[in-house]
This record gives structure tokens, sequence and C-alpha cells, in this order.
DNA sequence: CATCAGGGCCCTG
DNA sequence: CAGGGCCCTGAT
């Protein structure tokens, strides 16, 4: 699908605003078909806004302090005024341009030993590029598999199922809507060698196609309920949950489950040490960061992933199971 | 060659 | 609430 038609407006986060932190996440492993793309101070990504694929394109034209951004979107036909204001909701609502962080700041600040990260990436948001049903399908590929092995199910999946978009010269890929998988059989996922995962899938885009999940619902919920709603999805748990809360809610004070490959790279961290109880972390993180636990460890987590694209740190490449 | 755990979750007892 | 089973893959 080429979108060669494209409109450029200009959104100005609330200050302090971190263009890089926000726009890649160094944690996160690409696949081969790739959904996003950046390099520093652009980024792109294909963009579901209800039934349809279009192209986002993010380039930073302010400073941390002073953050602006020229944004343009790629479509094909026409795109109405009030579709035009819909995108600039949502692209605000995802990238969280005007949450207000300054309390987070100011509690970064009183915390002598992480301070000089923190102060590093300040302004920077987590990134919340996808709808909540493709979020879904990747927390999904993530469970109970190495990386490598999650990069393979998504390959498999966009390659099938998903849909190329070119503009701006480049080519990225959208995932499908959950009612296009409405004739596909379990057994033809099966295929795809996503092993039991099928089923959740399946049965995920069932329930997004007929309606029984409103985004748009959940993101005004709070955690708890919000917790309560997602959990009842089928497939998914506490870890997949959690991935969801905070990279489509944004939800930050969430710091209950750790799993046990988290739980290497969290004692490593603020310990040094090869293994704490997950007990311990657990206390220790919301004793000093509370309702901005999961906020406050993600600024740790993507600093020492920075920081490996250009050093070898042997203890992180021990635990991270390509 | 086999065995096994892994960026979990469902289901059963 | 504990524990077995699940699809596949790469490691051992």
């Amino acid at each position: 699908m080429k979108l060669n038609q494209s409109k450029k407006f200009i959104l100005t986060p609330k200050p302090p605003f971190h263009f890089d932190g926000t726009f890649h996440k160094p944690s996160h492993f690409p696949n081969n078909l790739k959904l996003d793309d950046w390099e520093s101070g652009k980024y792109w990504q294909s963009l579901r806004i209800g039934k349809r694929i279009l192209g986002l394109k993010i380039v930073d034209v302010g400073t941390t302090a002073k953050p602006k951004l020229s944004v343009s979107i790629f479509y094909k036909g026409v795109l109405s005024p009030a579709e035009l204001e819909g995108i600039k909701k949502e692209i605000s609502w995802r990238f969280e341009l005007d949450r207000d962080f300054g309390e987070f700041n100011a509690l970064a600040k009183k915390d002598k030993r992480f301070y000089p990260v923190f102060k590093k990436w300040m302004g920077m948001r987590n990134l919340s590029q996808y709808t909540l049903y493709e979020l879904l399908i990747i927390a999904v590929v993530l469970q109970n598999a190495t990386v490598r092995r999650s990069q393979q199910m998504l390959d498999a999946l966009i390659g099938k199922y998903g849909t190329k978009v070119e503009f701006d010269r480049r080519a990225l890929y959208a995932i499908w809507l959950p009612e296009d998988l409405k004739v596909i059989s379990e057994q033809e996922l099966r295929d795809l060698r996503i092993g039991y995962r099928a089923k959740f899938i399946k049965r995920l885009s069932e329930d997004f196609a007929n309606k029984k999940v409103d985004e748009v619902q959940l993101r005004t919920l709070d955690k708890e309920n919000a917790k309560k709603e997602l959990i009842k999805l089928y497939g998914i748990g506490p870890e997949s949950a959690r991935i969801l809360l905070f990279e489509a809610l944004h939800h930050y004070d969430i710091f209950d489950h750790i799993a046990p490959w988290q739980q290497k790279i969290y004692s490593m961290l603020f310990y040094g040490k090869k293994l704490v109880p997950t007990n311990t972390i657990r206390k220790d993180i919301l004793k000093q960061y509370g309702k901005y636990s999961m906020l406050a460890v993600h600024y740790i987590w993507e600093n020492v992933f920075w920081l490996r694209k250009t050093q070898k740190i042997d203890w992180l490449e021990n635990e991270i199971r390509l």
C-alpha cells in the first residue's frame, strides 16, 4: 500500500520532553518486518486509526525544555479535518504529550543514587505506539519464549496477515485488524509455528472483532479495574497485563509482578548482586518510587540498554537470551 | 541423539 | 493455590 498523500502539523509537548528516549527503546528487540523505525531526531511508524492504515513521521524540531514536534500523516484517498483532529488527539494520548511529569521529576531529584540517570533522560515517556489489540498480539508472542523465537513468531504473523505500507521513501508494516482473522482457522495460525498461542490469538481476535473489548473505555479505568479487565482476556495473565497497563494504558503505579528474567536484571541494576528475592526488590522499589515505580524502573532499565549499544555489559549479555 | 527451560497462562484437582 | 501441560527452538 502506497500512502502518497500527506498532511503536516506541529505539536508542542508539555516540557520537558526527551525525543530520542521516548521514540526509541533499546530494550525492545526489533523484528525483521518492522512496524516502526527510528534515527536520532526522527521517528516513523505505521498507524492504525480505526480501520484505517496511516503512516506517521515525527521529527524533533525543538529542545527538551522547549519541545516541538513536526508531525506528518501519510494517507491514501481523503483525510477529513475531523479525522485529522482525531489523529492529533490519538498521538497526544499515545505519546503522552500533555502529561505532567513535574511530580515524578521532583521525586527523581531527591534520588541520590539514580538522579544522573533521571536527569539524562528527563522528559522521556514510555512508548505506546500501538493499539491495544496490536500490543496484545506482541505480548502474546513474548510469552514463554526467548527473544529470537518471539521475533520469528511476530515476523511470521506479520508476513502472512500484515500489510506493507510505503510512505516517506520507507517501507514499514502494519498489523492486521482483529476481524481479518475471522476466516483464519486455529490450525492455519499454528502452521506459523506459534504453538499454543494460536488459540489465544484466535480468541482475542474474536473478542475484539465482536466488540467485547473497548479500548477507549479501558483508558478511563483506574489501575485496579483496568487490570481486572485485562486479566479477563483469554491468554492474558499478570505479566502480559503489566505490559499493557504500562505501555498501552500509561499506568505507572504497577510493580507487583516480576518475572524471573527481570528479577536477574533488577538484582544487578539495583543491588549489584546475582539474585535478590523478588519480595525485597518489590518492597524497595515501591518504598523509593511509590506510584511512579514502573516509570522509574523504566528509566533505569532503558538507560542500561542504551549503554549496551556502545559498550559491552557482560552480566547483561548473559541475561539476554537470544 | 535426548532432554530441557524459556520475555506465561490455562486448567484441573 | 499448587502443579502439570503446552508449541517450538536453541542450548547442553
